[in-house]
DNA sequence: CGTTATCTTGACGACGATCAACCGCAGTGG
DNA sequence: CCACTGCGGTTGATCGTCGTCAAGATAACG
């Protein structure tokens, strides 16, 4: 449909999209040029410190954004103060929920984040003119919807051990997609602080602490300065995500 | 794009799809009558039995469907047998997972039901025509992808008295999705056994009976047969999803 | 250096799992 | 017809995991 697209220079794209992630691997791979240059006029690249709120629960959705550098976390609240998150996004996703006013999720800064935002409308308009982007939104969804189900398991079925075994296997994954064939050492940043993990994995702090205690003390990882993990063995560490150590 | 669709007479329409709620609120509602007759020609109507399978897991996926009547569970498996239920599925919801040969959850018949299924090729090649077909498929994942959200929310951080509530709660708006509005007294059947139940909310058996007592016994519900449910104030029980009776 | 956020460790208790017995009901077959 | 079996559900007693409360250790920061 767009081979547009094809045999493009360099120059018929915006600036700030030339070295843009988003651009080849998130939505706005399909967008023509003179799409992206349209979608320029309004996008707005922004930072937001740790901690800081792009979306708070329940309020109108002015812009979606694509991350372009850190991670954000989807935090749903309950009435007297408990917390769940309910997924964690990474450069290059697209944020935001489509077809919907008002969101039902709290999106916040989990570490320091780089953004590139632009209003509801524009993106409304471009999906109305290219099914291709459309497609994008789709498989991103299929694919947060699958791992919402694998976490929904892991949040019903498993023990405090499996958990933070997991959520430390999830986080290598997004650092080395190619995991699967992996079975070697590797090394990581933890994006999370010990009570966005006991909020990710449905456990107090106290009970994420004196599990990668536990997992350290097994020889399963180690840890630096809190946030650095390193796994020595890869298969020791997929073992403990199903299995009590 | 399609106001090939407008005013259309019903001949025009397949008589399976004639009276079919998918082609009203479900994905056939996108296509013209030429692309349903073209369906028509590979699609097969089926019925299954309480807990006969659909799709297991990781398994490749032949055919889709669309449920034309009854409940569907999706469940996913630890090695050891624990097992999670991660969604349920509605007459008219389509079932299965667009864009990926290998399905990652098993898809059980939770009560008797039938289904209206076709290839998968089919189902890609009408994508590959119909913009507004991929449109319903991208809403229906991002309202699963909100339910599994809110269920997240439920797995992590809700007790055994608020869970059951909570899934009392979601049955009762599939019966009546304007449950949001209404505050009398509703009733209704559960479409799922007890340890069915339990899978879903990451509890067992014993627990889930439990629960269902004490609902009992401090008025929220009333039950019979095990299965018919009648809660005589709303309120209440939406109460009881957030707050320890 | 003091102050505050973040993380760890310990002692104890509660909630839900486990194990076991029992009930009601539908089939099935002698 | 009744005995037997299997399935789904309930209830009770006991145990273990993880939450709670409290104190300290470590790191981050002005």
């Amino acid at each position: 449909m767009n081979n547009a697209r094809k045999d493009i220079h360099n120059s018929d794209i915006p600036v700030l999209c030339r070295a843009c992630e988003a651009r080849h691997r998130g939505i706005c791979g399909a967008l023509t040029p003179a799409q992206l240059v349209k979608l320029n006029q309004h996008t707005k690249q922004h930072s937001y410190k740790s901690g800081q709120e792009l979306q708070s629960a329940d309020q109108e959705v002015e812009r979606y954004s694509n991350i372009l550098r850190g991670v954000v976390k989807l935090t749903k609240l309950l009435a007297d103060g408990r917390q769940q998150i309910v997924g964690l996004q990474f450069a290059p996703d697209f944020t935001g929920r489509p077809f919907r006013r008002e969101s039902h999720v709290i999106a916040d800064a989990a570490t320091d984040i780089q953004v590139c935002s632009f209003p509801r409308k524009s993106l409304e308009e471009l999906i109305g003119e290219s099914p291709e982007l459309e497609h994008r939104l789709h498989t991103q969804a299929l694919e947060e919807l699958d791992e919402a189900r694998e976490w929904m398991l892991t949040l019903g079925r498993k023990n405090a051990g499996e958990k933070v075994a997991s959520f430390l296997f999830l986080i290598a994954s997004h650092v080395d997609p190619e995991i699967d064939e992996r079975d070697g050492p590797i090394s990581f940043e933890l994006p999370l602080k010990r009570s966005d993990i006991a909020d990710f994995l449905g456990l107090t702090i106290e009970t994420v602490s004196r599990q990668i205690t536990k997992l350290r003390k097994a020889g399963v990882i180690e840890v630096e300065n809190n946030r650095t993990v390193i796994v020595p063995d890869l298969d020791r560490l997929r073992f403990a995500c199903e299995r009590e150590t």
